[in-house]
DNA sequence: AAGACGAAAGTGGTTGA
DNA sequence: TCAACAACTTTCGTCTT
C-alpha cells in the first residue's frame, strides 16, 4: 500500500482533505492535488431500493493490471452487432474516432508499459499479488510525471523491484536486471526515485526471504535450510546483518549451513546463485564463524586465527 | 587441477560538511 | 557539491586437498 505522504509538497502544510467521492487527496490551504484515485476501500456498489440484501455487481473486478482497470469499453468495429445504415453509421464513426482521440498519451503509455510489466513478471514467475502492485506503483509513478526523462522499461523494473519486496518476496536486482534487460544500477536508481517520489516505505529486505529461493536452486535439504535460518537469526543478535547487503549474508549462512550438514557446495556454486562473489560469502562466513563461536559445531574446517589490531 | 583463502585496487552509493 | 567512507567486486597470487 502506498504511505499517504503527511505534508504538501507544495506548501508543506499538514491540513490534507481526503475526498473520498473522487478518491483524491487536497491540500487544503493551496488546493495541490496529493494524490489522485486513491484506493477507496469503501462500498464500490450503488443501492437503489431499499432492501439490504441486493448487492449485486457485474462485470470483471477492477484491477490495475489493465491500463484502463479493466474498465474500458470499446466502440466496436464496423460490421458489429448492429447494422448500421446512412447517418447512423456517420455518427458510429465519428464517435469512434473520438474515442481514439481520447485515449491520451498517458494510458496509451500504461497500456505499452503494462504489457512489458507482465512479460517481466512472467518471466520472474512473479504472483498476481506481485503483478498488481507493481501496476498500482507504476500507474502512479505515471501521474506524478515521474517517467518523464527515463525509459519506460526501467520504470517497470523499479516497480516491479519494489512490489516484490513489498510482499517479502525479495529478487535481486541482477534478476530483475536480466529479466528487463535493464542495466542493474539503472533499475536500482529507479527504484529509488520511484519509491522515494511516492513516499513508498520498504522494510529494509530480510536475509531470511533469500534463504528458501537459494536453497532450492542448490538443491539443499529442509535440514540445511532451517540451520540456515537458525545461523541468520544469531547472526541478527550479535549485530552482524546491519549495513550488509542482505544477499551476502544468507548465502554465507546457507553456505555454513550447507558444511555442517554434510552437504558441502563450493563457495563459487552459493556466489552465483546469490548473486554475489565468493569473496564476499568469504568475509561474511569468517565473522560468522568469529563472532558466533560456530567453532564447536562445526566439522574440519577451522579457518586461522585473525590478530586483530 | 580445483577449490579455498586473502591482499590490493577499483566501483558505485551514502553521508556529512 | 564535494570528499570521506563502508560495502562489495575484480583480479591475482598462494596454499590446501
Amino acid at each position: 500500500m502506498v504511505k499517504k505522504p503527511k505534508k504538501c509538497p507544495e506548501c508543506k502544510s499538514t491540513t490534507l482533505i481526503s475526498d473520498k467521492d473522487r478518491g483524491e487527496l487536497v491540500c487544503k490551504d493551496c488546493g495541490l492535488v496529493i494524490e489522485e484515485r486513491m484506493v477507496d476501500f469503501g462500498q464500490e456498489w450503488r443501492e437503489f431500493e431499499n432492501t439490504q440484501q441486493s448487492r449485486r455487481r457485474t462485470g470483471a473486478p477492477m484491477t490495475y493490471t489493465r491500463y484502463d482497470r479493466g474498465l474500458g469499453t470499446d466502440i466496436g468495429q464496423k460490421g458489429d452487432i448492429f447494422q448500421l445504415q446512412g447517418k447512423g453509421m456517420n455518427k458510429f464513426m465519428r464517435l469512434r474516432k473520438w474515442q481514439h482521440r481520447i485515449s491520451t498519451a498517458i494510458e496509451r503509455n500504461l497500456k505499452l508499459a503494462l504489457a512489458e510489466l507482465k512479460r517481466v513478471a512472467s518471466f520472474l514467475k512473479l504472483p498476481a499479488a506481485v503483478e498488481e502492485e507493481a501496476a498500482k506503483i507504476y500507474t502512479l509513478a505515471v501521474q506524478r510525471g515521474l517517467v518523464r526523462g527515463r525509459s519506460m522499461e526501467s520504470v517497470v523494473a523499479g516497480a516491479l523491484y519494489a512490489a516484490c519486496r513489498r510482499h517479502e518476496i525479495p529478487r535481486t536486482l541482477d534478476e530483475l536486471s536480466e529479466a528487463s534487460g535493464i542495466e542493474k544500477k539503472e533499475v536500482g536508481r529507479t527504484y529509488r526515485f520511484v519509491t522515494r517520489e511516492l513516499g513508498i516505505r520498504i522494510l529494509p529486505s530480510n536475509p531470511v526471504d533469500y534463504i528458501p529461493r537459494f536453497a532450492s536452486a542448490l538443491k539443499l535439504s529442509a535440514e540445511t535450510q532451517s540451520k540456515s535460518v537458525e545461523i541468520l537469526e544469531m547472526a541478527e543478535k550479535a549485530d552482524l546483518t546491519s549495513g550488509r547487503g542482505p544477499t551476502g549474508i544468507a548465502a554465507a549462512s546457507l553456505y555454513v549451513a550447507a558444511l555442517t550438514n554434510d552437504e558441502k557446495r563450493t563457495q563459487r556454486e552459493v556466489a552465483d546463485v546469490a548473486g554475489v562473489t565468493e569473496v564476499t560469502i568469504r568475509n561474511r562466513y569468517k565473522e560468522l564463524f568469529n563472532k558466533l563461536n560456530l567453532k564447536d559445531k562445526m566439522k574440519k574446517p577451522e579457518p586461522k586465527k585473525v590478530e586483530e589490531e
